[in-house]
RNA sequence: GGAUACGUAGCUCAAUCGGACAGAGCAUCAGUCUUCGGAACUGAGGGUUACAGGUUCGAAUCCUGUCGUGUCCA
């Protein structure tokens, strides 16, 4: 299905044309022409304010550039009339004809309602989650899953061929940590007087995989090193934390090992290139450090390598590996997205949390020194969410073993009330998650509202097929100006799906689909179909219109990945 | 200290790369009604968009400064 924005804007373009060529209008490059739907009654269905934004080209006033727009738009079968409204605004209002016929387009699409060509034959790669596998998914991880799902979500109804990637890493201390913990675990289980080691994994979850590491091999392991039970740790972290996402149906296709690219030579590699573009130095400070920091210089500090970041327009350069030896993040980071990029997508998305809004920068400048293009590589960053549970923060620590798990959220509340309520705020806010308010209002939030829409739709289709009534040789142009309301916003679907994938916002599709259920719900009461006052074709038309719209609703729950309920 | 994201109704948040009188939900108050599943519908009150300047025909949005918050910076 068209867009009507774009039809919008190709009517005005051609009527600005036509009256270029009469001399209307002087001659000027068109500018970005927006039309959007309009939000207050009275101001017809899209607007435009194209004409104020000429007034400078054109050397004229804002309304007599939008009379002679009007006076040259070409005629169309969608639009019922044209207004000009206020400073300038052109107000069109759509043909109920047209609008009618939409509950058969819609019907046509189905389950692909909106799927647009903004990504066809392109590929397109979101990353999320990729937490280390040293212990359950707490709910600090929730925002980034369903945001990034949902975002994959969004681009295969833009078109896109998707792939969900989670990158972890298995080789650092924390995985040591996590091995020597278990193996702990595990003596301790076998009757030994062992202490977890310092700063070890305090979490119950290895008490639980040590039991069961002895019901299975008894105590083979006793003298079996970390290795085996990091091994051992990781494999079940790994099915617990799928078993996770599964919940909320998130579902990766590939995990991606970060070891992998220092073993097969990745990193060095990217080293090596970057030295060779000259963007690396040895030094005990940044270059250029200010005087106060000069004194490491005496204390004998040792040298670190560094990136020159700051010769790309960095604020300041980056230690790519540390005085100890030890590299930071950075450079297994800058050869894990050179891969991505010679993996030959053509969209990359991260969906990272606040806390790595510096890192993923550097990144970026670290694949522009190789010569590559950081263009492709898009963040979502989302901003950090503080916990509320007994009117008080959630503070978590994975190593002590406290936190709250995204299993514990779903068993509070939902996989659906989590996905509507993480997804409906855009990435910029810094939300608070009320666990209290989330369980209180289960009886009366936007969750329900959106999916008792559905649910009612389905009522009135099961209704009617008990009842052998059928939509047979509907008459569409039976419908009503209550049905129309609906068909109206229903239709603004796709823009909205083209909006939040141009724009990496996710999130606008749970608003738009609480308005959708907005336009729906006052109308419900009115429009019957199964009622003996209603004729039959009049219930025919009426019947083909919830049909309709039970594919919109079902078609925006499943983009943010909630279920469509038949009954609740 | 530097970087970065922000500050909008009592609370949680929107506002389609500058557009019409800043919108929802919750909460509060007042109604409808409960024959296709009411987890619904109607209405009311509530904002000087942190503050002060600036740009523009037009600013929550862009620029400068101040205050405050989150996050990062061997």
């Amino acid at each position: 299905m068209k867009l009507l924005p774009h039809l919008h804007t190709q009517l005005i373009i051609q009527a600005i044309h036509a009256a270029q060529t009469a001399g209307d209008l002087p001659a000027f490059e068109i500018p970005v022409i927006s039309v959007k739907p309009s939000d207050k009654a009275g101001q017809g269905d899209y607007a435009s304010p194209i004409a104020m934004g000429l007034s400078k080209l054109a050397g004229k006033k804002p309304r007599d550039i939008a009379e002679t727009i009007v006076k040259y738009l070409p005629a169309t079968d969608f639009i019922d009339k044209v207004e000009i409204a206020g400073p300038g605004f052109i107000n069109f209002t759509l043909n109920p004809a047209y609008l009618k016929q939409q509950v058969d387009a819609i019907l046509n699409e189905n389950d692909a309602l909106f799927t647009l060509d903004i990504g066809a034959g392109k590929r397109a790669q979101v990353e999320f989650v990729s937490a280390n596998p040293t212990g359950p998914l707490t709910v600090g991880r929730s925002r980034g899953g369903i945001v990034g799902d949902t975002m994959a979500r969004l681009l295969e109804a833009a078109g896109f061929a998707v792939e969900r990637e989670y990158y972890f890493n298995n080789a650092g201390n924390q995985m040591m940590m996590l091995g020597k913990s278990l193996q702990a675990r595990y003596l301790q289980a076998l009757g030994q007087t062992v202490d977890l080691p310092e700063g070890g994994y305090q979490g119950e979850y290895l008490v639980e995989f040590a039991q069961e590491l002895v019901a299975e091999k008894s105590d083979g392991l006793a003298n079996a090193d970390w290795q085996t039970f990091k091994d051992y740790a990781e494999k079940k972290m790994f099915a617990w934390i799928k078993r996770t996402l599964a919940r909320v149906d998130i579902h990766h296709d590939v995990f991606f090992n970060e070891d992998s690219l220092l073993h097969n030579g990745s990193v060095e590699g990217v080293l090596e290139a970057l030295k060779t573009n000259g963007y690396v130095y040895t030094s005990v400070e940044r270059e250029n450090a200010a005087e106060t920091h000069q004194e490491k210089r005496a204390t004998g500090t040792k040298p670190a390598v560094w990136f020159r970041s700051t010769a790309l327009g960095d604020s300041e350069d980056r230690v790519l590996v540390k005085s100890d030896g030890i590299p930071t993040y950075t450079l297994p980071d800058i050869a894990y997205h050179k891969n991505k990029l010679d993996r030959g997508f053509d969209l990359l998305i991260n969906i990272l949390g606040a806390d790595h809004g510096t890192q993923y920068k550097v990144v970026q400048y670290g694949v522009q020194a190789l010569g590559m293009d950081p263009s492709k590589i898009q963040v979502i960053l989302n901003q950090m969410v503080r916990f509320i549970k007994d009117g008080e923060f959630v503070k978590g620590s994975t190593r002590r073993g406290v936190f709250e798990t995204l299993d514990d959220l779903i068993e509070e509340t939902s996989a659906d009330a989590i996905r509507y309520h993480l997804l409906a705020r855009s990435a910029n806010s810094q939300m608070d998650f009320d666990l209290d308010a989330v369980v209180k209002q289960s009886n009366d939030n936007p969750v329900y509202y959106i999916q008792n829409a559905h649910v009612r739709c389905c009522g009135i289709l099961r209704e009617a097929e008990a009842r052998g009534f059928n939509d047979h040789e509907a008459d569409l142009s039976l419908l009503g100006e209550d049905e129309l309301s609906f068909i109206r916003k229903a239709l603004e679907l796709g823009e909205v799906i083209e909006i939040a994938v141009s724009q990496y916002e996710p999130h606008r599709i749970a608003f738009y689909a609480h308005e959708m259920a907005s336009a729906f719900h006052p109308i419900y009461d009115r429009v019957r179909v199964l009622h003996t006052e209603v004729p039959e074709d009049v219930a025919k038309a009426r019947l083909r219109f919830y049909r309709a719209a039970q594919v919109c609703f079902r078609r925006v729950l499943r983009l943010m990945g909630m279920t469509a309920p038949e009954r609740m």
